[in-house]
DNA sequence: TGTCATACCGAACAGCGTTCGTTATGCAAG
DNA sequence: CTTGCATAACGAACGCTGTTCGGTATGACA
């Protein structure tokens, strides 16, 4: 092969090594994923991916985005199917926990700590943000149809926090093992919207 | 040097290892701390940290549970300080919060992912079962001054599992900007505490 | 004084991310 | 049709990692 690559190839490539590579940080974890053996099941040579990913992290971060899209899409389509808003509501959280601990690997991926804001790619803060603005719609919806008051964002984040929270506690073991994970995670979400009721 | 290393200077010989490799995990990070640079700023051959621990894995094990500890200690002292009930709950979640962003790297080790339950040290355990019951103990003395009702272990994790997740959101990079973490902390409690106030 | 158990070390292994100079391919110019 | 060149991909190497192994030399005991 040779002359110039186009662009549709070159992006073709690297959608094709992420494939891989998400696959691999899916099965075998972070640190047992090696670029060694990402380009041996593509038949490459190691050093043949540094032509489409500057380094690890770079490819790391790419993963990181598209899983981030993928985990996006199940909340917003759960949160499009019909339905009352309560119950659309319920399918939007339900879906976050589904998606966290059917794809464990990239929860991990998307809420990874130690995440320098400085090298993160566009596109990782595009895919953060679509996320994020997910998660405030629909308590904007539940304001504004007077379920639940207050500032959306604040409560968005404070939902988000909670069930974040339960998720990275239940995935690191530290959960007291006779209190059943939906047993708590109903509790957050009872206490939270009786708090946030009117009135009372 | 030579015959049979008493228990005693075993131990310290763990400690001083282990005080070491804390600071370089807190310093330097989990990947770039590596075996051959605690040895070498203890003065010694690599090969030789391997008389007092299996493996890496179980010096982080070990440092893991140290980190447990401090931070154990950091929130009793807190709630054991005078002054009312309420009083104490604020500063025990305040040691909480600003443990977690004095010392990110332990707090971090303490709460990392991907802990199989099958390899947790008996002092690893004991030092979380440690840290679950301290958290759990002032929300019984709540239920108990009738402030708020409940489940006194299902209202700790609940007020635990919503804290964790905003530091470890706000770690991840992940809040949005312009919502400060302690107007979000702060709206955590106050929906909680009204959801699981008495009455209305 | 001599023996032996053993704390510690030096050297090596396999695997890692990454870099470098080389190879070989296929388009464009002559 | 041939030639030259730009470059996608490679092979080999570097320095690093965790870990293992055989050897060394030390200090307590017979």
């Amino acid at each position: 092969m040779a002359l110039l690559l186009t662009d549709t190839q070159v992006r073709d490539c690297r959608a094709r090594i992420r494939a891989v590579a998400e696959r691999h940080f899916a099965t075998r974890g972070l640190t047992a994923t090696s670029l060694r053996g990402i380009a041996a099941e593509l038949g490459w040579a190691p050093a043949s991916l540094y032509r489409y990913f500057h380094n690890k992290d770079e490819l790391l971060s790419a993963t990181r985005a598209a899983a981030h899209d993928r985990f996006s899409d199940r909340i917003e389509a759960a949160y499009a199917q019909p339905g009352d808003l309560w119950e659309r509501s319920r399918a939007l959280g339900s879906a976050y926990v589904d998606f966290a601990f059917e794809e464990p690997a990239a929860y991990q991926l998307i809420f990874a700590l130690e995440q320098p804001d400085g090298d993160k790619t566009p596109e990782l803060r595009a895919a953060e943000e679509r996320s994020r603005r997910t998660l405030t719609v629909y308590i904007e919806d539940m304001v504004a149809a007077g379920l639940i008051e207050g500032d959306p964002e604040l409560l968005g984040h404070v939902y988000w926090s909670a069930i974040h929270g339960l998720i990275v506690l239940q995935m690191a073991g530290k959960l007291k093992p006779s209190l059943p994970f939906d047993t708590i995670r109903h509790e957050i979400i009872r206490l939270l919207t009786r708090g946030a009721s009117k009135g009372g």
